[in-house]
DNA sequence: TGTCTCACG
DNA sequence: ACGTACGTGAGACAA
């Protein structure tokens, strides 16, 4: 089977060009479009395994479209130099991986790809077109697919008919009628003025084509538009005439011109390592291993310490230095898993350690809790806990591989061990995946293939330690991994360990009356709607709702109706049902998510252990997972029963609730230096009124209900990094009010409009932004040149100093607060922490001074020009904690 | 596995 | 005209 994919050169130049920041390789050449090109290039042999395939690039700057439209593409910008001398090296890139590229002096890419993709496609040969322009929509059939390219260059997403009639609601042929009537101001293509994509799209589902539209320009709705239209008929004809990609262009070669060849890894190797792709060239090892069946090449020396005995000649090893530490667990999850066995490198030779060969020596337990023998592991939090959980507390633990790389670039997912070597330049190791096999077939390895797995992993730690911190010198972050996340990771260690005891039987009566109350939502559903039908199924709630009832449909996903909460409000005054439904969400979401499931997660000591995962957010801030215990229902009374269960493990303790008031808002008032929101805080003012009071220009007397709510939402969307848009549906607003308010604030807080605006310039600068304790987040995005991206980016780029700053402050607190209540020799404990709180159980002996404490530890954890001011409940419940 | 929905800060 | 509020995790459904 043949299976053609062809490429807009251009395009996807392009969008890699724009997407990625300015890298430079050592010799001066900017490469940030040939670095985003080859990995699509890699990403889609890789999947798609195409046995033909071609890349086209336009050619010349005039082609047979100018004769019929000068302005054609007469709004372009210059192609900016940096992007211009990539392109030589784009072809160079092709040539290496032996595709054909191909340009036609008058025709513009387009057109070869469309008259290649017409050809195939009648074939009957599977065509796959990748482009980041969307007018390639028309090329689509039977045969011919569209990747489009979504978010940078490798994020794509996949188009055939019906996937365009879903988006659109139009043909493939119909796509050129949508520009002819919307035009295109990227090609300079005018359409009919005031017409977008919604006019047109409402007009193109009634008359199918540009012709047909102007044919019945009387029965359009509304006389302007009629105008509009009869006035532009002939720009419409010529619009739709310049978009339609011309499928005829003369070739003088078939598709048999463009097989593949087998490739040529070696002089894609050396292509690489020219061009310095470190990251890519581990990526054609890989594959090259993978296409011939092997694995990455693992030529660890292990030498494993099958007994006691031979752990005699490790002594010397413990103590000759930095010694790197892997431990294996049976499982992900620490708190459930045993250990199978230790792998140890001294960086050349690694010994494995069977478990039950480990625990017996006294030399192994000594070392692993000497502070003074250093020890550097990948997961230093989980390495505490699974030792922990075997008597052995682990110290000297001097360098932790999963933090530092999350610390290098917190955006990344791609954290195991095997892909942070890769990252950064060192000699790669197979993935546990490869290992272990994935999903239903993943197995447990035994014998030698197990230590030797381990022995590479202990080895790599070893190796890329210097590396990454090296890199972390250069980006100034050892600080903050040094003094925050590191001592952090034992904190949490300790706190997942506690855990937080559950009072069962209050969660069985909750269970049960919720139980009963789902039951009975249940049933007066059925018998409004007549038939009984899966509540929790969207789509038979959709069609129940909209076809059987007959509600109107005011919002629609990519798969049908929406049937979201907001939605389902704005139609509860149409039908009792409605109400009906949104209760029995939310009464579902408390039994399945709150009930049943805490309940699987209850351990035999009667409590929840869950998981604080210090690398996930790309912000700095923690989350929790098995079970989640940062999402815990407060908001509606019903929900907020469930706190209840959370009680102390101890009989006569507390439990303690101290949270940051306004902490994000505080952070805000800091950064920006803004006059006005200090002075606010400085006055300790509640500030969804203050903001009310200055944003309306009215006395505090004078602040209505709706007044704060709307200032609230306002300060919200401040952090989130405001639009109008954003905040007009946050209070239900038209945008053009919302927008109004936002001007209002902007004028009352200047500072702060100067900080929305210098941050998203340094970020467009640097490509990165910063806490304030220099956690950093690079935002590729900020230089895309779609709208939708280049947004993100910037909101991105407003809300993470802030949101990152909160995180930073409330960690360093816990780290601060953990080693107060050591020296006092307090038996208090910290639980819980949920991004601005922190959750605690305390004797009662202990109450006062533990209140005073953590508020004055919370309070002074990292002095800005505002207070921080902590809010501070104990009761014998976390509901009562309020 | 992806999508939708909804819980939290 | 463009088209999203910032950051998460989990359960249910539908392929």
């Amino acid at each position: 089977m043949s299976k053609l994919i062809l490429v807009d050169g251009n395009s996807i130049a392009y969008r890699a060009f724009y997407a990625l920041p300015l890298l430079t390789n050592s010799s001066g050449i900017h490469t940030n479009a040939v670095y985003g090109f080859a990995m699509m290039l890699m990403k889609i042999l890789e999947e798609e395994k195409p046995t033909h395939m071609l890349v086209a690039f336009d050619a010349g700057k005039t082609t047979f479209r100018h004769e019929s439209y000068q302005e054609y593409k007469g709004t372009r910008q210059k192609t900016p130099g940096e992007l211009a001398e990539q392109i030589p090296l784009v072809k160079e890139l092709l040539d290496v991986f032996q595709i054909p590229a191909y340009e036609k002096e008058n025709y513009e890419a387009d057109d070869i790809i469309g008259t290649l993709a017409k050809a195939s496609g009648s074939q009957g040969v599977e065509t796959l077109i990748v482009s980041g322009d969307k007018d390639l929509l028309q090329l689509v059939d039977e045969h011919v697919r569209l990747l489009l390219t979504r978010k940078g260059v490798t994020e794509t997403e996949s188009y055939d008919i019906p996937a365009i009639k879903e988006k659109y609601g139009l043909t493939p042929a119909q796509i050129i009628d949508l520009k002819g009537l919307m035009g295109d101001s990227s090609d300079n293509i005018p359409g009919i003025p005031g017409v977008g994509e919604k006019t047109a799209l409402k007009l193109l589902a009634k008359f199918p084509t540009v012709e047909e539209v102007i044919a019945h320009v009387d029965e359009l709705p509304g006389k302007k538009l009629q105008e509009k239209v009869r006035e532009h008929q002939e720009q419409a004809l010529l619009s739709k005439k310049l978009a339609t990609i011309y499928t005829e262009v003369p070739l003088d070669f078939g598709l048999d011109h463009l097989q593949l060849p087998e490739r040529d890894t070696e002089r894609i190797v050396e292509f690489f390592k020219k061009m310095e792709f470190k990251t890519l060239l581990s990526r054609v090892h890989k594959q090259d291993h993978a296409e011939k069946g092997e694995a990455v090449k693992n030529e660890v020396d292990v030498r494993e310490v099958a007994s006691l005995s031979g752990l005699e000649e490790m002594v010397d090893v413990f103590n000759a230095g930095s010694l790197a530490l892997f431990i294996e667990t049976s499982e992900d999850n620490p708190h459930h898993a045993d250990i199978v066995g230790l792998a140890i490198s001294d960086g050349q030779t690694q010994w494995y350690l069977p478990w039950e060969v480990a625990e017996q020596s006294d030399a192994v337990r000594g070392w692993l809790a000497d502070e003074e023998r250093d020890k550097l592991v990948y997961d230093m939090k989980k390495t505490q806990i699974v030792l922990a959980n075997k008597g052995i507390i682990a110290a000297g633990l001097t360098f932790d591989v999963l933090l530092a790389a999350y610390l290098l670039d917190p955006s990344e997912s791609q954290l195991e061990l095997s892909d942070i070597v890769s990252r950064y330049g060192n000699e790669p190791i197979p993935a546990d995946e490869d290992v272990y096999g994935k999903g239903a077939k993943r197995k447990a390895i035994t014998g030698e293939t197990l230590a030797r797995h381990l022995a590479a992993k202990a080895k790599a730690i070893h190796h890329v330690t210097p590396v990454l911190k090296q890199e972390l010198a250069k980006l100034d972050l050892d600080q903050l991994l040094f003094e925050l996340e590191m001592p952090l990771a034992s904190v949490l260690a300790e706190m997942e360990r506690q855990g937080v005891f559950i009072d069962q039987a209050r969660l069985e009566e909750l269970g049960v009356e919720l139980k009963q109350s789902l039951d009975r939502l249940e049933q007066e559903i059925y018998e409004l709607a007549g038939v009984t039908f899966n509540i929790n199924s969207p789509k038979q709630l959709g069609e129940i709702l909209f076809d059987k009832l007959g509600l109107p449909v005011l919002k629609k996903t990519k798969t049908g109706y929406s049937t979201s909460a907001d939605v389902l409000e704005k139609l509860a005054p149409q039908h009792e049902i409605v109400d009906k439904i949104l209760h029995y969400r939310q009464v579902g979401k408390l039994y399945s998510t709150y009930i049943e499931g805490l309940k699987k997660e209850i351990g035999a000591d009667g409590k929840i252990h869950t998981r604080f995962n210090q690398t996930v957010t790309a912000t700095g801030r923690l989350s929790s997972t098995e079970p989640n215990l940062q999402n815990i229902p407060i908001r509606m009374e019903e929900g907020r029963r469930i706190r209840q269960v959370f009680i102390p493990s101890e009989p006569g303790w507390h439990i303690l609730a101290a949270d940051y008031s306004q902490i994000e808002l505080r952070v805000l008032a800091h950064i920006s230096e803004d006059e006005q929101l200090q002075k606010a805080f400085k006055e300790d003012k509640d500030i969804h009124t203050q903001t009310a009071m200055d944003v309306f220009g009215v006395a505090e007397d004078e602040v209505t209900p709706l007044m704060r709510r709307q200032a609230k939402a306002v300060n919200f969307g401040i952090v989130y990094g405001i639009s109008g848009f954003g905040l007009a549906r946050g209070l239900d607003i038209p945008q053009k009010e919302a927008r109004e308010f936002i001007d209002r604030y902007f004028e009352t807080f200047p500072g702060v409009k100067r900080y929305m605006d210098s941050i998203v310039e340094r970020a467009r600068k640097d490509g990165f932004v910063t806490t304030l304790s220099g956690r950093r987040r690079y935002l590729p995005a900020i230089n895309a040149k779609s709208f939708g991206e280049r947004s993100f980016a910037e909101r991105t780029a407003m809300n993470t100093p802030i949101q990152g700053t909160a995180a930073d402050i409330i960690k360093l607190a816990m780290v601060k607060l953990a080693q107060a209540m050591n020296e006092r020799k307090l038996a208090s404990r910290m639980l819980l922490q949920v991004h601005d709180e922190l959750i605690f159980e305390v004797p009662e002996a202990e109450l006062e001074e533990m209140k005073e404490l953590v508020v004055a530890v919370m309070e002074d954890a990292l002095p800005l020009s505002v207070p921080l001011s902590v809010d501070v409940n104990s009761g014998k419940t976390w509901y009562e904690a309020k």
